[in-house]
RNA sequence: GGCGCUAUCGUCUAGGGGUUAGGACGUGAGAUUCUCAAUCUUAAAACCCGGGUUCGAUUCCCGGUAGCGCUACCA
């Protein structure tokens, strides 16, 4: 377990953009923040980043917070609750932006830049011939302050620029331990456009400073803009955080995982039947393991006490469905039945094509969920799994091949015909003991035993050669009917010798 | 082009100067079952390459290679 920070009280930020739906590589992010604060008692900050109003859209802000409770993180301070370092949205903020940024040119520490994009770029171009690194070149860095004043006065438009100090810029990364850049690679960088509006990273670095944020926890495509943030912090006289750098998640082909790679944001996992607390689980697995290795099931509660930032790895990690469908698996054989069969109506309203669905409607399928949901990876995969009481069509039965074979076996009449015969004397509903029992009575009147005798019922029952075991069927067949929601045994058997005949 | 980060079974990872390099997913085989699924057992499967350092490197150092990221008056 972690030492208690030596910022005091941890605190801990997200910090999305509300630009669309939110990924599994920022869920992820969100999660490593999350079990840090809770595990250190500190406090974990939603904070809204839409600085980049073309892309930004309130809708779906609503959606993240939704999307991140689901999941099943909870946030101490943030736009919808409030905290005491406000505002926790960055576009009615530009003012404190300006004024800070104004004040390090006071200081000597910022400067005005009026290079115009043209010479910058011929610039760029020259570095790149040359194969040198890209930088700015200092043009308007010894432009002495009066002439700055004078040409801006005259209206001339002008950028704010960082001083980068003349020596290398090293911080501590919790993941990768010490990292250097060369302070002419950061080079002055822009912190406020000549439109006035601030620079991505010079806005971060303004927000967690003023949020107190301690540790910050982010992807690693964030580490080479570290150093010019780091420099921020000592311009301003602010106490530089610790960072976490954490790699990133890519795709079976290695690239960045993306909705390219299919369902990958938290809305397409829910929408599917994956269990929140699965991945969790599993995507704290990206990038963390336990001391030992094995032990991979970690339910919040025992991830909050086990993780260690400290033990994340560096090295980027592929997203593996399977994985998280095996995790998932395991989380719905786990959990209240009464919780998945909830969890599971949706997926039966879409299949059955019904709104509405009476109370024993509903308590009937809760009891095929509970037969079959631990066969099931996902909760979306149970009307397919329970498609055999579900569902019945004989006449497509028939014409199947692989039951066509299977039907003009010389065995299968006889079979048949017992089997109708016996189960035309009995009484509904049919139990499974008396139901197993047929079975072996017509075993030993035909003879036929093996596949040969459960086939034919099988197709004669469920319209398909494999399926779940008849236990677990018939039961449900005739307690759907009795609801009108299903068809008996009896029905089957009616429905189907009128299309075998 | 420059800079940075990364590199153990197909995948997620444990480990670490001397190990039979461990676990999990997936895959193969077997058991069970009428069958599918689930379940259980079992097998195959890895230290990127080249130099150092060392009695000994997969582990430490350097270089290479590859992947990824940043290199913007994008976020």
């Amino acid at each position: 377990m972690q030492q208690p920070s030596k910022h005091g009280e941890v605190r801990v930020r997200f910090a999305p953009s509300p630009t669309g739906q939110v990924h599994v590589g920022n869920a992820r992010t969100a999660l490593f923040n999350w079990l840090f604060a809770r595990q250190q008692g500190g406090k974990f900050i939603l904070r809204i980043e839409d600085t980049d109003l073309d892309r930004s859209e309130a809708r779906y802000e609503t959606q993240l917070m939704e999307d991140v409770k689901w999941l099943g993180l909870d946030w101490d301070e943030g736009p919808d609750v409030g905290g005491p370092y406000p505002p926790y949205r960055q576009s009615d903020k530009w003012q404190v932006y300006r004024d800070l940024a104004e004040q390090l040119v006071r200081e000597d520490k910022a400067y005005y830049c009026f290079c115009k994009q043209e010479d910058l770029e011929r610039h760029r171009q020259q570095a790149l011939a040359a194969h040198l690194p890209v930088t700015y070149p200092g043009t308007c860095r010894a432009l002495a302050p009066e002439e700055a004043a004078r040409r801006r006065a005259a209206g001339e438009p002008a950028a704010i620029r960082l001083k980068i100090p003349d020596r290398p810029i090293r911080f501590h990364d919790i993941v990768r331990g010490w990292v250097e850049f060369s302070n002419e690679v950061v080079s002055d960088p822009i912190i406020l456009r000549s439109s006035g509006v601030p620079v991505y990273n010079y806005v971060v670095v303004v927000d967690d400073a003023e949020m107190k944020i301690t540790h910050v926890i982010r992807g690693d495509d964030h580490l080479s803009n570290t150093p010019k943030q780091v420099a921020l912090y000592e311009a301003m006289g602010w106490t530089v955080p610790e960072f976490a750098h954490l790699s990133t998640i890519l795709g079976p082909d290695k690239e960045r995982l993306s909705k390219r790679h299919g369902a990958t944001s938290l809305a397409n996992f829910r929408e599917m039947g994956v269990l929140p607390e699965a991945l969790m689980n599993y995507m704290a697995l990206l990038g963390w393991a336990p001391t030992g290795g094995d032990r991979e099931i970690f339910s919040p509660t025992e991830l909050v006490q086990e993780f260690e930032l400290e033990r994340v790895t560096p090295s980027p990690a592929v997203f593996d469905f399977e994985k998280l469908y095996w995790i998932n698996r395991h989380y719905i054989k786990a959990a209240e039945p009464a919780r998945i069969a909830a969890l599971t109506l949706p997926f039966y309203r879409k299949a059955l094509a019904r709104e509405e669905l009476s109370t024993e409607a509903e308590a009937w399928l809760g009891h095929i969920t509970a037969a079959f949901s631990h066969q099931v990876n996902k909760l979306d995969e149970l009307p397919e799994r329970a498609k055999a009481v579900l569902g019945y069509d004989a006449k497509a039965a028939m014409e199947l091949p692989e039951n066509a074979e299977i039907l003009k076996a010389e065995t299968t009449r006889p079979v048949l015909d017992a089997f109708c015969a016996k189960l035309a004397a009995e009484a509904e509903p049919i139990e499974a003991a008396r139901f197993k029992a047929i079975i072996k009575e017509v075993q030993k009147e035909t003879g036929v035993k093996g596949p040969a005798l459960f086939h034919p019922i099988r197709i004669l029952l469920t319209c398909a050669q494999s399926g779940p075991e008849f236990d677990k069927l018939v039961p449900l067949m005739e307690e759907g009917a009795k609801l009108g929601l299903s068809l008996s045994v009896k029905q089957r058997i009616e429905q189907f010798r009128a299309a075998f005949n």
